[in-house]
DNA sequence: CGTCGCGTTGACAAGGTTCAAATTTGGTGG
DNA sequence: CCACCAAATTTGAACCTTGTCAACGCGACG
């Protein structure tokens, strides 16, 4: 299988940025509202920040309007870490969403004092950079099928195996995480449905079970 | 243009490893032969790489043989750093390749001695990471002809807009790079050729002039 | 001079998109 | 609490971009 585990997810105390600079002493907890912008592309990258909970998704657009969402992030994950001055992609919440929100100067500055912060900050970037290599492969080499299924199974993973499975996303953005249309995605969850690997509760959309996972890491490449 | 500068290779001596370090007394240049492997996926990743010259590709494999192409990597840039202990990718040079490369335990000790070095080491971390995410965009998003003009105009930022642009790779490393196939990849350049936005030098298929970059900027998205 | 790897081109097939419409869901106000 | 409406999702049919299969050309090399 080439999901990523979030390590970050199951020991959230670690990968907080808190626990990464060893103080409290600057950084904010923040609200952000369902669909609220978090920051947006060309903005000026003076904070990074770390989900504490809620859902928050990252994107670029090209200048038709075709969008393409990076990832998805979730409690613990971490996002807003730029090289330049600027923010190169932008940031939404997806639902009510409270992050915890520090300076990129700052967070810097802590962890010069912080011996083995380092490591940990690497840590959270390289685990960006890995989940951007299995997205590539996901989004160059597989069928639309095998995608939405890679989806399922990073979504439970990440949401460490629920028995219902809530998607805090619509299909609009799930569709520009794998680089489809909502119909295409749609008509995949249909099938997957259709063969008894996942049921939806009730009448919901957005809330499901895997009925098996086994099967689905099968249609997975 | 969402083409991403990198900036180490405009200024070499920056961005290599012993700059960040400050000291040569660890790690070592060595040389890989064309086609010859510099780390497979799933083996130990010991050791951290930068390139002095050639050119390298790192890539994805799918069970059933589908390749991705993360990136191609050129004089200046760094790869091979991981998170845990072994690789995530295979890495193989595409021509006689110069590279320096050093342990990834001496690479945090000396920085751990050297001020600022961190914020270097981020900074590259950081920039692979903007490839990436540019990269989904593209794969996610782009038509065939688009991911075509994008790459031939990243080639030619990366190679300082050279009169003659030289490809080291073959056509199926283009393809496997865009997520294409290379026949599609060969009739995307035939219709560039065809609208007079670049020649091929002579008869080669691997060295060419683009005739209209600002041409080729409309075609990409 | 034949063979082999690489690239190009053509014809056809197919997976995914587009366009359109039906259906369902969730929120809102009475 | 219920009716109603807008938004989201599903489904169907036609279409199109890209992939697949096949043939051919070309240059490198023995």
């Amino acid at each position: 299988m080439l999901i990523t585990t979030n390590d970050t997810s199951r020991h959230p105390v670690d990968g907080h940025l808190v626990a990464l600079t060893g103080q409290r002493t600057f950084g904010t907890e923040f609200k952000y509202r369902k669909g609220r912008k978090v920051f947006g592309d060309g903005q000026p990258a003076e904070y990074v920040y770390q989900i504490i909970s809620g859902a928050v998704r990252t994107n670029k657009l090209l200048a038709d309007g075709r969008r393409q969402v990076n990832s998805f992030h979730l409690p613990g994950d971490m996002f807003g870490f730029e090289n330049g001055a600027i923010h190169r992609f932008s940031a939404e919440a997806l639902v009510e969403t409270l992050a915890w929100k520090m300076t990129r100067s700052g967070l810097l500055d802590a962890m010069a004092s912080q011996k083995g912060s380092t490591t940990k900050l690497l840590r959270l970037i390289t685990q960006s950079l890995q989940h951007a290599e299995n997205h590539m492969l996901l989004l160059g080499r597989k069928t639309a099928l095998e995608k939405v299924a890679a989806f399922l199974l990073e979504m439970d993973e990440r949401q460490d195996h629920p028995n219902v499975m809530i998607l805090p996303m619509p299909r609009r953005d799930i569709a520009d995480y794998l680089g489809l249309t909502i119909e295409t995605v749609s008509r995949a969850l249909s099938i997957l449905r259709d063969e008894r690997l996942l049921r939806f509760v009730e009448t919901t959309q957005r809330q499901l079970v895997l009925l098996d996972r086994f099967g689905l890491a099968q249609h997975d490449a």
